[in-house]
DNA sequence: ACTTGGCACTCGGAAGCACTGAGTGCTAGA
DNA sequence: TCTAGCACTCAGTGCTTCCGAGTGCCAAGT
């Protein structure tokens, strides 16, 4: 159906038009690139390529631009992912390196993503699910108030207030915390669920109101408020383009946890980068940009996933590149601690 | 030197040019208010108070607009806080106390204000120096790292991972817990180190070097990485107004905590709502919008400050209503609990 | 001493118009 | 199947014209 010329024209428009921002025409096609044929041979194919669908010309005297689906054709066949340098490389991990806690292990893996693509960076917290307790604390508030401080192994911490129907004393608190932790240490938390269910039958029945009140929070923790944390960063990149349907609904969608939630959700955790283009992210305020994510974390241990999101006029190699080494270097980071 | 009628006219300028967008031309001035004189007078006042620099216009032939120090005449002598309604002030607080803990109410804030005000909110975390010690919990990890965990009366969490010189047992961990709780809790933040200093004589001698260790992440915690959280939200909100120096400046600026921690730092913690106009703010990047904060906290406790940055052309009179009233509901909340 | 009506003046923005040039589609010939 | 040539389209530019909102100023009125 297309020949091996018609590919690279079609390579060679959306190459032009991701630097240049203007719609490209068969004369300057021919100049730039040297392809030995004429303008005249070069109008033909494009004829071809925008019958199919893959390029359009925004008004009759124009050169022509990439659709969603000619993206998509050279994304999937006519490039790469453009590799790191060894040196650029280094420069990530060190400086995701330097980090001292997960709070900023994330943040510094939001701004550098964002930076070395020039798009907005997104990247979600190691999913809770997928992780293990690793200590529960209980800290006396008030006569009948306990925080509850759940430490998973990958250093995230969630914290709850516990408001206990009765009165507590010392030494039931040091009693229940030596059940919750001699139980769920450990533990994957999806297996919490079922393992708490059990634990009635270890306290004493006078403290049962109290401690089914923590096992409610504990549940209500890890299901109810199941929302995994989204950061984003690099905002102030999408002023460089101007998207069709208006900066405003994006910026918005952006600020929505739910819709980051969607968007990121559509990505397999534990496919390499991956790449939706324009219509194919049905995301509300989304549909007219471009997501590239990958999920990061050991490949036996995917942990949660990050991106950019961009406009469809997108350097993808370079921004691919970028995702994959990001990914790979937090992934690492995260590992090791 | 400026009669009753002239600051009528100032007046009757800027919640014109606030509403419309529009430079306004004395024409219009009378139509709107009721001013019983005639254009030409109105012509005459506007050669005054351009002269002494409250409004321009643009070009020649247009009407007048506020610059700063106009609006800040208006809003130190010309209008008062538009004070919100008691069905307004009800809905802030039912929003507001849905919220479970600290990240909660501080999300929730943010948002608040931003759907209020339809500008930027801008919100800080309760400081670190003004809260005390609740708890703090220590957490093996391995061999020779502990999790730190350091819980205030505000309930905020800071988290730190520990390098330990060498390994530790179960029981040097409970001790030093031990003793830390012992002589922390209660303690204001700023008290902490003076306490830690006296620390190392009550630990025995072969555990100093492990205990050292913790007591300099302790102090890393609260003095070099003294960095306030602030957060902020509704930044759609900014594509509504054009800005002169370009809506990328102060996008990349919202996102520099470092930015945000001068802004909010210049305005006192204890005071009411406050107002900063235009050029008054001489954080880079956001001299061109206007920023009106205020302390939050009980009177005897302040916390922290919140606010909004918007452009200078803003309806002053309910955005100082809406930052005040949510002030005043978020300190209540956290008195609470 | 202020206010007002009148009047000439300014200037941004819209509308009309011609021109240019990049780019196209088509057809006929190599 | 490619190429050359040609007529056609149309966005963008630059020019002019016109309109009207708005001003500043002055002389007369209160």
């Amino acid at each position: 159906m297309l020949d091996d010329r018609k590919l690279a024209v079609l390579r060679a428009i959306v190459e032009d038009f991701v630097s240049t921002n203007e719609p490209v025409g068969s004369r300057a096609l021919v100049d730039r690139h040297n392809l030995d044929v004429s303008p005249a041979t070069i109008r033909n194919d494009m004829a071809v390529l925008e019958e199919q669908g893959y390029i359009v010309q925004p008004h009759t005297s124009a050169g022509r631009i990439p659709t969603d689906k000619g993206y998509r054709l050279f994304v999937d066949r006519l490039s790469g992912i453009k590799p790191f340098s060894k040196a650029e490389r280094r420069a990530i991990e060190t400086f995701l390196a330097g980090a001292y806690d997960l709070d900023d292990v994330v943040m510094r893996t939001v701004r550098l993503l964002a930076q070395l693509t020039r798009q907005v960076a997104v990247v979600q917290y190691p999913s809770l699910s997928k992780s293990a307790v690793r200590h529960v604390e209980l800290v006396p508030l008030s006569d009948s108030r306990l925080l509850l401080v759940l430490i998973t192994d990958t250093g995230r911490v969630e914290q709850r207030v516990v408001e206990l129907p009765a009165n507590f004393d010392e030494d039931s608190v040091t009693q229940l915390r030596a059940v919750l932790n001699a139980c769920l240490d450990g533990r994957k938390l999806t297996d919490v669920p079922s393992v708490v269910a059990e634990l009635p039958g270890r306290v004493a029945p006078r403290e049962r109101a109290n401690a089914a009140a923590v096992f409610s929070v504990i549940l209500e923790t890890l299901v109810e408020r199941h929302e995994e944390k989204i950061v984003t960063g690099g905002a102030a990149n999408l002023t460089a383009t101007d998207f069709s349907r208006g900066l405003r609904e994006v910026l918005e969608a952006l600020e929505e946890q739910v819709v980051l939630m969607r968007l990121l959700g559509e990505f397999d955790e534990q496919a390499a980068v991956t790449v939706k283009i324009g219509a194919e992210n049905d995301v509300f305020g989304l549909q007219g940009t471009s997501v590239i994510a990958a999920g990061y974390g050991s490949a036996d241990r995917p942990l949660a996933r990050l991106g950019i999101v961009g406009p469809t006029r997108m350097d993808y190699p370079t921004a691919m590149g970028a995702v994959r080494a990001v990914a790979r270097y937090t992934g690492q980071i995260l590992a090791e601690s």
